[in-house]
RNA sequence: GGAGGCGUGGUGUAGCGGCCUAACAUGCAGCCCUGUCAAGGCUGAGAUCGCGGGUUCGAAUCCCGUCGCUUCCGCCA
């Protein structure tokens, strides 16, 4: 029997209720308790004039106090019927009520929904899994997570654990190094993922692989972004991209429904190429939920004689510009403001047209032609009321900043249907970019990911321009997970590390495991890693991944209950055969 | 590594050079109250305004530093 259960139905039974004292309201004579538990609510009264030892108990209890209440369910009276509780119907009149414990009086509200400071959640992390919000993203984490069970295990799919001490590769992010005692003055790495031991699972022929994986990476943290986090991984054997964007996309099609609540904007879920989202949309993690698409303005400014867009396009830059709905009224203080997210994201500046009913006021216009007047306001779209905003740099600049003002103006025009999840497929992302720094070719994604076969010769002169078999799942501009069909014969796998950088050695000590194992028949595999921590975000719209992890980090990376990460004794030191090279005061926390 | 925001009774906020002997709500304690459900009424306790330094006749308020939380950039194969 539990607090959220009872109904008119059980009138008239005995019952032994356990809970948490969620309010006590004492009219001198009567007492109510509400109890609560994981289930819910219910009301509990004392009479004094029935039992009189309960009564007395009762008036001594307090909020956060654990009870069990004996006693008789029955209807409320006529008119104190509660509507907002499920079990408002009823109460329950106690008989026997025994004190299993006190409570302190709480460091902040569990029974109110109130926004408290975060370090004081976090130090009494089990009172803020108390309050009700907190437990109903825990508990729709958990049945998401059967359901991605159930869903895979019902085809096939084998749940295999993989280490969490695995070796390190230092690339990609920074590990999270674990000394051995066995062999001092070396480390294990925790994975970062489990992506070489997945693929190796397909080698070993179990061919449908998935785990709900810990993945660690040792980087700053965000609102998204914990340096512990969990992965929906999986991988398939003889699958192309299609297989895994079908099978992951009637999974999150069910996830969705097991939420309720919110509605997709569109099944199946549309597909956008890495180019075609970054020149429409400025992003490869594109909210889909409103338009205000970026438009190429730069081919009907050929010859311009404003030298602010002429200079750029001269050296290879571009023009781009956004319609800004409605927004032709803003103020200088609206525009600083847009001009503000624009400089941020790295722009010079930005230029503004606002059109109005009989002309253009901007402060460019006096440098513009009246066909580019045309060209970058009607032309584009922009009608009586609009803002077309314009910025001139480099291509990726371009991008970065009108995606940045596109999601600003999403937000303050309220374009983005909270209820909605505008899912899509980002694919043909570039296989390789240039690292700058190390002076060699960098993975984009991951450097196992497979390459399309036409893009094959371009890998000797072009390799920036080969896309990648790889695919990310998006939904309102969050990046919800991705995955790729790898590279599975070691000579193609080779080049690629080659391109990299690595030289045989290199190779050999950092992915000889992989290397080898793809002598030895290795099926052509593909798969995919699913955050399962933004997911569940996403669907209870929690504003960081921290309301839906039950124990996480601060954003230093600290355990605000457990302190942790702390200094260690000087005996478990000298075991691990190591010394610290930092002052203690720096290595404890105050 | 960098930039911004926040830090005031237990909690959430107000106050932003002198009206502050720091306000409001809630919580807490006591008393009253037999149909409440954010119960109600009355009374009361509770804050050296994150910490350190400075400016000033005077600092919660301005300046500098520092600590903590947080957002973003860098970083995140």
């Amino acid at each position: 029997m539990t607090c959220g259960s009872l109904r008119v139905d059980d009138a008239g039974r005995s019952v032994t209720l356990r809970g948490w004292v969620n309010r006590r309201r004492d009219l001198g004579g009567l007492i109510f308790v509400d109890l609560r538990d994981r289930y819910g609510i219910t009301q509990v009264v004392f009479n004094p004039q029935v039992v009189p030892a309960a009564h007395e108990v009762a008036s001594r209890v307090r909020g956060e106090f654990v009870l069990e209440i004996t006693g008789t369910v029955r209807p409320r009276p006529e008119g104190t019927a509660n509507p907002n509780l499920a079990t408002g119907e009823i109460e329950v009149e106690a008989s026997a009520v025994a004190v299993l414990n006190e409570a302190k009086t709480p460091p902040f509200y569990i029974n109110e929904e109130v926004e408290v400071d975060e370090a004081l959640r976090l130090q009494y992390r089990y009172l803020d899994l108390r309050r009700p919000g907190m437990q109903s993203n825990v508990l729709l984490r958990h049945r998401l997570v059967k359901r991605m069970r159930d869903y895979l295990d019902a085809r096939g799919f084998c749940e295999v654990e993989t280490p969490c001490l695995i070796k390190s590769t230092p690339e990609g992010a920074r590990d999270f190094l674990v000394p051995s005692s066995a062999h001092p003055g070396t480390f294990y790495a925790l994975p970062q993922s489990p992506q070489q031991m997945k693929q190796l699972l397909m080698v070993a022929g179990l061919d449908r692989y998935f785990q709900i994986a810990r993945c660690f990476r040792d980087e700053a943290q965000r609102a998204d972004r914990q340096p512990e986090f969990t992965q929906l991984d999986l991988e398939m054997s003889f699958v192309g991209q299609d297989d895994v964007m079908a099978l992951m996309e009637a999974l999150y099609v069910e996830l969705v429904k097991e939420h309720g609540g919110k509605r997709i904007q569109e099944v199946p879920f549309p597909r956008l190429t890495y180019a075609d989202a970054m020149a429409r949309f400025g992003s490869d993690r594109p909210d889909l939920r409103f338009g205000l698409e970026i438009q190429d303005v730069g081919p009907a400014l050929a010859g311009t004689g404003f030298k602010a867009f002429a200079t750029v396009l001269e050296a290879g830059g571009q023009v781009k510009a956004i319609v800004a709905t409605g927004c032709g009224s803003y103020s200088r203080r609206e525009i600083d403001g847009l001009t503000e997210i624009a400089k941020r994201a790295g722009a010079k500046g930005l230029a503004t047209i606002a059109v109005e009913s009989n002309g253009v006021r901007s402060p460019i216009a006096k440098f513009l032609r009246e066909q580019e007047q045309q060209a970058l306001t009607s032309d584009i779209g922009a009608s009586p009321g609009d803002l077309v905003l314009l910025v001139a740099d480099e291509a990726a600049t371009v991008a970065k900043v009108l995606s940045a003002l596109r999601t600003e103006l999403g937000t303050a025009l309220g374009l983005g249907d909270p209820s909605v999840l505008a899912f899509c497929w980002v694919t043909e992302f570039p296989l390789l970019e240039w690292d700058e720094d190390g002076s060699r070719w960098d993975a984009t994604h991951n450097p196992f990911s497979g390459y399309l076969p036409e893009d094959e010769p371009l890998l000797d002169t072009d390799p920036g321009s080969v896309r990648a078999l790889q695919y990310d799942l998006v939904a309102n501009g969050a990046e919800l997970g991705g995955g790729s069909v790898r590279l599975h014969r070691r000579a193609e796998q080779e080049r690629i590390f080659a391109l990299m950088g690595y030289d045989r050695s290199a190779m050999a000590d950092r992915f000889g495991a992989l290397l080898d194992a793809l002598e030895y028949g290795a099926p052509p595999h593909g798969g995919i890693a699913m955050g399962v921590d933004r997911l569940v975000a996403l669907l209870t719209d929690a504003p960081s991944i921290r309301d839906v992890i039950a124990f996480p980090k601060s954003q230093r990376g600290i355990d605000m209950m457990f302190d942790a990460p702390s200094a260690v004794d000087q005996t478990q030191l000298e075991e691990l055969g190591l010394s610290v090279a930092v002052p203690s005061s720096n290595s404890t926390n105050p």
